[in-house]
RNA sequence: ACAGGCAGCCGGAUAGCUGCGCCUAGGAAAGUAAGAUCCAUAGGUGAGGAAAGUCCGGGCUUCAAGGGAACAAGGCACCAGAUAACGUCUGGCUGGAGCAAUCCAAGUGACAGUGCCACAGAAAACAUACCGCCUGAUAACAUCUGUCAUCAGGUAAGGUUGAAAAGGCGGGGUAAGAGCCCACCGCGGAUGGAGCAAUUCGUUCGGCAAGGUAAACCAUGCCCGAAGCAAGACCAAGUUAGGAGAGCUUUGCAAAAAGUUAUACGGAGGGUUCCCACUCUACUCCAGAGGUAGGUCGCGCCGAGCUGUUUAGCGAUAAACAGCCAAGAUGAAUAGCUAUCGCCUGCUUUUGGCAGGUACAAAACCCGGCUUAUAGGCUGCCUGAUUUU
RNA sequence: GGAUGAGUGGCAGAGAGGCUGAAUGCGCGCGACUCGAAAUCGUGUAUACGGGGAGACCCGUAUCGGGGGUUCAAAUCCCUCCUCAUCCG
């Protein structure tokens, strides 16, 4: 399988508005299909911004995204989808195994989302009553 | 020992596995608009003292290129030196802080001119007379060294206000007072010695000259063209509509029309203005179209370069010699894991063990500074009042 | 990466050395009008520390993004740091 980096800020913004998310608390995870269905490889793309912190800072967050992603994605991830992650508050210091176990986590939450696109919706209006208690 | 001051340095170390950027060499395939690209290949190399803030000074690039001058705006400001340059640095002077080592200072000019100094206070810049003090006159009371009121004058000692009130202190002097006079200090002029100079040490004269503010305008001296690597150069692909002005050619008596930007007398344009000399462009201005998902260079093997030694100098620094070539990305390379050791804190306990921590922060064209952030540690020199042994 | 501009009560926004703790508007609190509300009118409204008072409240000091300097005196002038916003082929 092919891993590409994302270069254009184009490319971002597509993944951001037709895709799906899933949050977690060391790293924000964004996947959406390629744009032509024909394109079997696999994109990923990286964002940290001001808020993480100083440059040290969003410079460490970013390689161990991109250190993630060389550890986790041959196994995990699909052909054919855009990935962005996005770098939190503590994902520069947190310990790797939890950084590894949530974007496991939210790689298989998302296939689940995407694969069944029409049910996806339906799940996001039915888990809220989970959280209210009478 | 303790406390303090100054100068300089370090900024965790080692090993293993997986992985990344760039360079060189080698190999492979494909021919692209231009540029490319790929590899279980090999070797090399890969972030700081502040890389930061962008506060100054340069290199470099564009404005066609070069020289000179001026206005405006801005900057600097004790003296001498260092430097490519600086608002930086070094040495000194003066003033201030400290027992001292040492540290701090935008440190020119307020007799060129203009402005401002609220409130309070009698008076705030041509000083002034509110209270007070003193003298005289008049009236009253008292009764003879008086008291009080009013008027006229003298006064800058004392009081009040304020950030600031016209040299300070002591003595003489006087009706009361006053540089009115004298000594010392301060201040100003002249002059001699020391020093390149800022300045300093004397000598002598003057009775004293009239506040503060220039980080208010300003004056004096010196500096300064503007914009910035998203500067800019080249390559590739694609799109578009003209109008006004200027020059030239042709037709025409002229008005005007058509064509054109080859030649260049004049004219125009090429950095705010002006001048000089030389030169360039055919166009200049307005409007319109496309584009802002292209590529290469600029961009780091040669520099105000780095390291070391010697010499000159108090020093900043300079010169000579020897050696070295050390990131170059562009959604942007250093990461993940493991082991051992170092340092710090806490707990338990004294062979040690356990837990946690190990700063500030990362190149983006490149240098010289300044400023700000910074765990912990090392080296050298110096000082000590009434610290301790 | 580079270049500009700004920061003042809860919010917007004047003030550009002294009478400004701070104009003006919005908001908010209290009161009046009303049966009640709106509108209108009146009045008040920043924070911290210290002191006084039984209490309502009063007095003093400091604060105009933070720190330092010039000045008798700074929100204002100068230096420096922080934060925010805008622009670039």
């Amino acid at each position: 399988m092919e891993i590409c980096t994302l270069k254009k800020r184009k490319d971002f913004i597509r993944a951001a508005e037709k895709g799906q998310k899933v949050c977690t608390h060391s790293v924000l995870v964004q996947a959406a299909p390629n744009k032509s269905a024909e394109d079997l490889s696999t994109y990923t793309g990286f964002t940290t911004t001001k808020k993480l912190g100083k440059a040290n800072v969003r410079n460490r967050a970013r390689r161990r995204l991109r250190a993630i992603v060389r550890d986790v994605f041959p196994q995990f991830a699909l052909e054919g989808y855009t990935y962005v992650l996005i770098g939190r508050f503590i994902t520069a210091e947190c310990p790797y195994a939890m950084l590894r176990k949530d974007t496991i986590y939210a790689l298989k939450k998302l296939h689940k989302l995407l694969n069944a696109p029409d049910k996806g919706s339906e799940n996001e209006v039915a888990v809220p009553p989970a959280d209210c208690q009478h």
